[in-house]
RNA sequence: GCCUGGGUGGCGAAAUUGGUAGACGCGCCAGACUCAAACUCUGGUGGGGUAAAACCCGUGCCGGUUCGACUCCGGCCCCAGGUACCA
């Protein structure tokens, strides 16, 4: 029998021709001839953290981004597909103070194995332009960007709330904050102000929300979870006036979105960090308790969204800006300090949160809307004893703006703040400013001075990068930053004096942020990005987990727009089109969290081969969705490219190659053709523009299988079996594309089939004589008939009667309908 | 809690625009090869029903629209991702 599969063969000898011809390695940009960029195709899978070894998760990633990459170049574009390493993060710091390695070293090591095993997976990489974002090169250009934004004024500094950790005395990740205790020190953790670094994200809401718009290539879902995220929102901002406090604090400014039941407004609410509280908790010891036990709380959403509600009266009163009349203030622990004013106009009749909340504490719940008025038989429900009505209807109890529905009441009363001077309609964005400062050590370092004399300045430009030490010991939690004066002392950029510098460093989104720019120019050495840039960006097609369908694409569109007011690139979006990965799942987790060595797939890799593992993973599930990983198919993809190794060496046992003379085949072999070039475009829609492999792979077991099945009847069909054979390796090779090289070569190929074109559909060989039509009778399926494919709904009904299953599900009954639907089913409605 | 997805045989899945539910693969069963096993090859494989057919049921649950619903609409359950310091 023929020679076996050998895939640890196979793959290094693909690898090396590749490596040979140096196909990988992306041309044309040092032109930057923008007139060039209709063939560029730039190919980005999102870079991994270097966490100590590939996952499944990376397979499936890279793989997908990969298949695309190899599938545009075999349709004829210049294929721009880097890789890289987000370098900085969190686990390195774990790792130094586990295993006292420093995280520099340990991150290093870490890059090493997994390019390898990158490189062993057979990504078409141009590795020529591989950095870590742990490169000075690289984050000099962020501290130098992050500078031109102070500048600008785009930055800001102030105090926002950290989760603390009173024993380690030290700031934690809400990932080391489990059930409100650190994970080191089991200490319950507290919510602490320090200042930091703010980007003004907000700035630019209204551009990140309406671009999304035109982001035709980017799923609806994401689009979807960034509106929401960003929030926008019309309201009116309503000034209370609080009575015995001192001027500057007397004025309590609630924003809300529903000012039509301002009148039923019976309390208001403020953060536990509100001045006001601390105001009245200073001769109220109890109150002063509560606000203490109110900081207990991790700083997550989720956890302040789902605790408990709690309050505290602290008798002071605010007055109704329409009505006059004193309402009391409440602590309560769900207000947020950080978004909008710390306060909140609560009316429990129309808002579920204080309607619990009145409820609790005896509060009171006054009705100033009403459902509208309705033909339907089933009014809207509005019993205030059991829930809010939180629908929008018309106003009572509201004096002169009762009977106005939504619309007309947010009119009026905003209308009637305004002349009180006591509000403003306003737009409001749920959209934060973005806190880029981490107490952390494994970071970029901010280029900030804090020098007594100058206050806190920028760095100067000329004295970047500001290097973050990598000769270091975690002898303590805490940031090595803190105490190391080499890297402490400095001087003053401005006056010249002694200063310190910033020990605090960049939140790592900081570096993913413009790292796909940054691939498009690289070693760049005199400026963060040169015109090459220009020239690849925006990216083609992006491809990642779904994980980050907000932060990091946020963040990335955000710098984007930045990065182009700046003058560095010249579009307004970075990610033409995305693809957002479901997860892989290891025990329903996934994989980056809870899979450890299960998830590594070198094991695999050594037994099976890197075509077997890359078609069994792409075969498994349509990119978007999650999925449970099992080893289980990859034996079966593994025999799958076995067999058609040997259908190829079959073939070439057999004879030469033969010249295709469609007149000439055999029905046998024009029904083979047929199958080649519906399998042929097939995949092409498949990998072009449905973005799915899973099918693709079923494509060519299918044309395997049909090769198998297939029985010459005349010398001219070996040509449609050649042709078979040479599709089959031409569609998987994307997926497995060392085994496809090795067998194309035995069909008689001389070029590589990397570099290869991507053959035309034959739209003769699809058309069919006839075709099988499914017989309905009333919807359920009772026979089939076969019938030209152009075949009318009367003669259609005519063949379909001559079939004795449908004639006992008609007889007797008169046929009041006939829908055809050509090529597929008649439905025969009957009664 | 909120936002966004998902739920189809024993398992991963397919069904592209509302038109044959289960392609393709795994597993399993039977047979061939073998002293035997493994590999490989051939056939079968949603549940019920039948000698075999016919037929009935079936895409998380409840209801609706339609000649026809995995697909559209309303309500619910469960699972996953995100929730601003995991990346």
């Amino acid at each position: 029998m023929a020679e076996e599969y050998n895939p640890h063969e196979i793959e290094a000898a693909a690898q090396r021709a590749w490596a040979a011809a140096d196909c990988f390695s992306a041309e044309g940009d040092a032109a930057a001839d923008t007139t060039l960029a209709d063939d560029a195709f730039y190919c980005l899978s999102m870079f991994p953290y270097p966490s100590g070894q590939l996952h499944m998760g990376h397979v499936r990633c890279y793989t997908l981004g990969d298949v695309i990459g190899r599938f545009q170049r075999l349709k004829g574009k210049r294929v721009l597909q880097p890789m890289g390493w987000d370098a900085f993060g969190l686990p390195a710091e774990n790792a130094a103070i586990k295993n006292g390695i420093p995280p520099a070293r340990w991150t290093r090591d870490n890059i090493a194995y997994m390019r390898e095993q990158m490189q062993r997976l057979g990504f078409a990489f141009d590795w020529s332009r591989e950095f870590a974002t742990c490169d000075p090169e690289y984050y000099r250009w962020e501290q130098w960007f992050f500078i031109k934004l102070y500048e600008k004024g785009l930055v800001y500094r102030k105090s926002s709330m950290v989760n603390w950790d009173p024993v380690d005395q030290t700031v934690l990740a809400n990932e080391q904050v489990v059930d409100g205790k650190g994970w080191r020190s089991g200490a319950t953790v507290e919510r602490r102000e320090l200042p930091q670094y703010f980007l003004k994200i907000t700035e630019y809401a209204d551009e990140l929300l309406s671009a999304l718009e035109d982001l035709d290539g980017w799923p609806e879902s994401v689009k979807s979870m960034q509106r929401n995220w960003i929030g926008r929102s019309e309201g009116v901002e309503i000034d209370f006036a609080v009575a015995g406090v001192p001027a500057d604090q007397s004025l309590l400014t609630v924003y809300t979105t529903r000012p039509d039941t301002l009148l039923g407004a019976t309390y208001v609410a403020i953060a536990p960090e509100h001045p006001l509280g601390g105001l009245a908790a200073a001769s109220d010891a109890s109150l002063a308790e509560f606000i203490e036990d109110c900081k207990k709380v991790k700083a997550a959403e989720a956890d302040l969204a789902t605790m408990e509600k709690l309050g505290r009266d602290t008798g002071l009163k605010a007055v109704h800006p329409l009505t006059g009349r004193e309402l009391p203030v409440w602590v309560a622990n769900f207000v947020l300090m950080e978004y909008g004013s710390g306060a909140v106009m609560s009316v429990p009749a129309h808002d579920q949160r204080d309607w619990e909340f009145a409820q609790k504490y005896g509060l009171s719940i006054e009705q100033v809307v009403e459902p509208e008025p309705t033909a339907y038989d089933d009014p809207p429900r509005c019993d205030l004893t059991q829930a809010a009505y939180t629908a929008y209807g018309r106003l009572v109890n509201s004096g002169e703006f009762d009977g106005l529905d939504f619309t007309a009441a947010f009119d009026a009363i905003a209308a009637a703040l305004e002349e009180k001077s006591a509000g403003r309609r306003t737009v409001n964005f749920r959209l934060r400013d973005w806190g880029v400062s981490r107490q952390r050590y494994w970071g970029c370092p901010i280029p900030m001075v804090h020098c007594d004399r100058c206050g806190v300045v920028p760095e100067r430009e000329d004295r970047l990068p500001v290097l973050l030490p990598t000769d270091v010991t975690f002898e303590w939690v805490q940031s090595p930053l803190v105490n190391d004066a080499e890297f402490l002392n400095c001087t003053c950029p401005v006056c010249g004096g002694p200063a310190r510098r910033e020990t605090d460093t960049f939140d790592t989104f900081m570096e993913s942020s413009w790292y796909y720019a940054r691939f498009a120019s690289p070693n760049s050495d005199d400026a963060m990005l040169d015109e090459r840039a220009k020239y690849w960006t925006p990216v083609d097609h992006y491809v990642g987990g779904i994980e980050h369908a907000i932060l990091h694409l946020l963040y990335a569109r955000f710098y984007h727009k930045l990065l182009r007011d700046e003058g560095l690139v010249d579009s307004d979006e970075p990610f033409e089109q995305l693809l957002m990965l479901g997860m892989v799942l290891k025990d329903g987790k996934k994989m980056s969290k809870s899979a450890g060595d299960a998830g590594n797939p070198q094991k695999l890799l050594e037994k099976y081969g890197a075509d077997a593992v890359r078609t069994a993973m792409m075969f498994a599930a349509p990119p978007e969705q999650s999925f449970e990983w099992s080893e289980a198919g990859v034996e079966g993809q593994s025999r799958f490219l076995k067999r058609l190794a040997q259908q190829v060496e079959q073939f070439r046992s057999n004879g030469t190659e033969a010249a295709l003379d469609v007149a000439a085949l055999s029905k046998a072999g024009k029904a083979l053709r047929r199958v080649a070039h519906d399998a042929l475009k097939r995949a092409e829609d498949d990998y072009g523009r449905r973005v799915q492999f899973n099918t693709v792979v079923s494509r060519v077991h299918e044309l395997s299988n049909a090769i198998k099945d297939f029985q010459p009847e005349v010398d001219a069909d070996r040509a449609a079996a050649q042709e078979a054979l040479t599709f089959a390796l031409m569609i998987l090779s994307p997926i497995a594309p060392h085994v496809t090289q090795h067998l194309w070569e035995q069909l008689g190929h001389h070029e590589l089939l990397a570099t290869a074109r991507w053959p035309a559909v034959d739209e003769q060989a699809l058309v069919l004589d006839t075709v099988e039509l499914v017989v309905q009778v009333n919807g359920k399926v009772r026979g089939r008939i076969e019938v030209a494919p152009d075949v009318q709904a009367d003669a259609a009904q005519q063949a379909a009667l001559s079939d004795p299953n449908v004639v006992r599900f008609t007889e007797g009954k008169t046929v009041r309908k006939t829908i055809l639907v050509p090529g597929k089913l008649l439905n025969l409605v009957v009664g």
